[in-house]
DNA sequence: AAGGATTCCGCAAAGGTTTGCGTTGACAAT
DNA sequence: ATTGTCAACGCAAACCTTTGCGGAATCCTT
């Protein structure tokens, strides 16, 4: 097996000079003489000479990891926050180690665990669907290790996040649907301790009042964020005594479980009921009809992120930047009766 | 900022021992005496030791790294094949940094500079549809970096690969829709250079030979993978002066731009034209109408990938398994007249 | 010519771990 | 009393890099 890489000390051994020369030299280094500094950098181009990044770690103590958790990987909103987190990640000189929390609890904490064996240098999460405690990452924050939170945050904890309104875009969403002549307007919601549920929930029942339409328990139905859920989610909405004509689920898993389960029903979308989405994947156009659906800024998301990481290492502790993303609500066919 | 990790010297310091001694004691070393194992071993535990990796990976040369590039992570059939990567690499105690050639040549090429800088061990590359020289891996199989393809594979190189059987899943789709009683039947492919592009084209052709069918030029055209260059092949194939009654694309990507256009020249699926997709992304099922398709076993094909990595790296050099994996036609709406 | 200043480079420690080998002390055997 | 054996532990090198400090050689000054 040839040498794969080569060290300072090769390059020392081959021109009879030490080692701390030879690292001197390649930083330009005023004490190593111009007419030596060239014969070291030529000889490092040369032998294509790149630093050892164990041997830099181990000096500085960093690992230049950042450890991503996500509820799932091959979601493309998430897949589309990763690329955003590691565009910038890459821009630090960063590598990012990927976890999938599967939406649980369970691994969720492992994850935590082995991220944290491997020595990288913070997190960077969205919470599981699971996820009511947070002692795995309270023990995180009171050890000073960078701790950001995205999409799915933990309220209890004041750590830097990066969320989008869910308050305002569900207000669009009940005012759209308000605007179009729907008067029956339904939500199917996630798991309640989970902070986008309660918000589009507030904002599900603001834009209500704001409408003049009254709230009807009936039409708030909750649903863990399977298709299969949010499939009988949506058939206990097509049970009730009076039909809905509009309802808009918490992403678009539930939103597309809907459809179909509304389409096998033999109702019509939107003649019978309108229809929202929620994170705009690439469904939403191919579907038919289209649906109409917040976009949510993935890419950016997870640059903000990611920068959030960044001045979370410079700043230290205390550092708890909350930053809060518009969604744009991108009208198709679904809600246009 | 308080000490974030302790170290066999934080141990040897507590105990007035040694270093070595505590080094030997956490792995039961027989020279240790089991009093002073056991109170080493308890220390350790309750201060929450973990070895260092950095200080392992300099000691042992090795980073436990695996480099992945990939032409884009936000896909369904990419991100799925990632997970299958990242679960067997898990297993061996791995890391996968994953890249992005966005289908570039240049950012490949860079990918794997730029890998080769941080000390992955080795690769598990899928080719960016413009690659066409291969110096930049030639150059890996030389220094014995592991390398193992997948899916787009360079055939000129002896390396490991996992890939489908594009030769045998081709037929089978020209088949099923000439017993659907289609006779024109149309295949968008793309560039020409891609092993995926050549074997499918194998495939269509003997397929249709088999039916016997004569291969009409026209009825094959090829593309870019981009969604735009998919619909202006579509076009194409829409303006001949005889229509197709069936098309294939060569991917999803490729099926969806098509659906939308055949859909906007105001044609019938499958009545006009039936279609059939390849790799069934989530979107085959929840389109109208639902796409026939072939389905990839991503997940496995990762952790195939994943494997022979492995292997590769206990065999060494010389060593070039090739695995083909066989690819079910699902048959949904679009090919049923 | 002797002193100080300057230029240029090497030594060694640090970071954490493993491991071959040397060292120490106790005890049995001669 | 001397040698040998064995258990139990420490030293130091190696992996690679950075950097404060010390040292040698050269030059200039008086």
């Amino acid at each position: 097996m040839s040498k794969r890489h080569i060290s300072l000390k090769d390059l020392a051994n081959e021109l009879k000079v030490s080692i701390s020369t030879v690292s001197r030299a390649l930083k330009n280094h005023p004490d190593i003489s111009p007419e030596l500094t060239l014969k070291i950098q030529k000889l490092a181009a040369d032998w294509n000479y790149t630093p050892n990044p164990l041997a830099m770690g181990l000096l500085r103590q960093q690992t230049k990891m950042i450890g991503v958790i996500v509820p799932d990987i091959v979601t493309h909103f998430y897949a589309s926050i990763i690329s955003g987190i590691e565009e910038v990640a890459k821009q630090h000189g960063y590598y990012i180690v990927i976890a999938s929390s599967n939406e649980s609890l369970q691994k969720e904490i492992e994850s935590v665990e082995n991220l944290l064996k491997s020595r990288v240098e913070g997190f960077i999460v969205c919470l599981s669907q699971e996820t009511n405690k947070y002692d795995h990452f309270e023990k995180l924050n009171s050890n000073e290790i960078p701790l950001v939170f995205f999409d799915r945050i933990c309220e209890s904890l004041d750590v830097p996040s990066v969320v989008v309104d869910g308050v305002e875009a569900t207000k669009k969403i009940t005012r759209h649907f308000y605007e179009n002549g729907c008067k029956r307007i339904a939500y199917i919601s996630g798991p309640e301790h989970l902070n986008i549920s309660k918000n589009r929930k507030v904002g599900y029942l603001e834009g209500l009042k704001e409408c003049g339409l009254k709230f009807d328990p009936q039409f708030l139905v909750t649903c863990n964020l399977s298709t299969k859920d949010a499939t009988r989610a949506t058939r206990q909405l097509l049970t009730n005594k009076i039909l809905p004509d509009a309802i808009f689920g918490l992403n678009d898993t539930i939103a597309f479980a809907a459809m179909k389960e509304i389409k096998n029903q033999g109702l019509k979308i939107p003649d019978d009921i309108a229809l929202v989405g929620f994170t705009d994947e690439f469904h939403s156009t191919v579907v038919e009809p289209s649906l109409t659906s917040v976009t949510h800024p993935t890419f950016k998301m997870g640059q903000e992120a990611a920068n959030l990481f960044f001045k979370c290492i410079r700043n230290g502790k205390g550092f708890s930047e909350k930053i809060e993303l518009k969604a744009d609500l991108i009208i198709r066919e679904s809600t246009l009766k």
